[in-house]
DNA sequence: CATATATAATAAGCGTGCTTACTATTCAAG
DNA sequence: CTTGAATAGTAAGCACGCTTATTATATATG
């Protein structure tokens, strides 16, 4: 048991905010010729593997609120990159499918992530990659377990 | 060499991109007794180490830009953490200070950071942690080297 | 059927980042 | 000293996340 943390953990908040930081910064100088930002891009991975899907649905993918996905697909659909449709079967619903510029678009906007993850993993062995990925799959399951255990309650 | 990227290599960007906000929102849940963000923790940090420090070397430090700085101070000031003060040597300067409130509450909030850091880390072995500190700063050192490297020029 | 509750989407307004453009001040060159 | 470039800070307006509140539609209950 270390009475110190004399290792990097101390800093795991600020290098996982950098690194977050420069690699969305890369991504989106590299995609800036296609007009997607980061977040436009994961949605629309998202909408690419399930065509017609709701807003509602795609907040739960995304964990992120209904109404960001609401202002999200504004900007995407003014950008051209999907379109809704109603749903007839209920029509709270806006169902969400990429539009032909997307589908033609999107292997090659995957292939610039890949890029990118790359440059970025430059040095670092396949073992510790295996390590870094696990430990990161890891943190995001021990935060996301109980995100309602709070020391009050 | 691998032609298939099996691993999880390909889902870094999305990993990173939720371990920062999962982190980013336990802390803030944790905090916000303190009525203190993230982004306003970290400016604390520096202001903390450095007292007096211009707004032009935060924005270095933080890596963000000026007006960023600016508007972070404006809400700062505002909610009592920090106090700007003309430099007499140089009047464009605005040095920033912390307040007897920010200095009291530094080493409380500074353990509730290390708690969520701690949190996120369970079932994560030494040897796993140090990989992942050593790999984290890998990124960043290799994204931020060139950050003006692009295929174009 | 009528009413109450739940759900899908949106609106309004805020925090934190950005880009671009501006003011005030300092410093360097003539 | 005067002119011009550089630097410190700010303003305005945008993207993307949030909270809280509202509207429209579905569903469940009396």
């Amino acid at each position: 048991m270390p009475l110190m943390v004399s290792d990097g953990i101390d800093r795991l908040g600020f290098l996982i905010h950098d690194v977050q930081r420069l690699m969305r910064k890369r991504f989106e100088a590299r995609a800036s010729g296609f007009g997607l930002s980061s977040a436009q891009w994961r949605l629309l991975v998202r909408v690419a593997k399930e065509e017609g899907v709701a807003q509602a649905r795609l907040a739960e993918l995304l964990e992120i609120e209904p109404i960001s996905v609401s202002r999200l697909v504004d900007r995407m659909e003014e950008g051209g990159w999907i379109e809704r449709r109603s749903d007839a079967a209920d029509r709270r619903v806006r169902m969400i499918f990429p539009t032909a510029k997307a589908s033609e678009a999107y292997a090659k906007v995957k292939s610039l992530a890949g890029e990118v993850y790359e440059e970025s993993l430059v040095g670092v062995s396949p073992e510790d990659r295996r390590i870094l990925i696990k430990a990161l799959e890891a943190i995001v399951q021990n935060l996301a377990d109980d995100e309602t255990s709070s020391l009050e309650k």
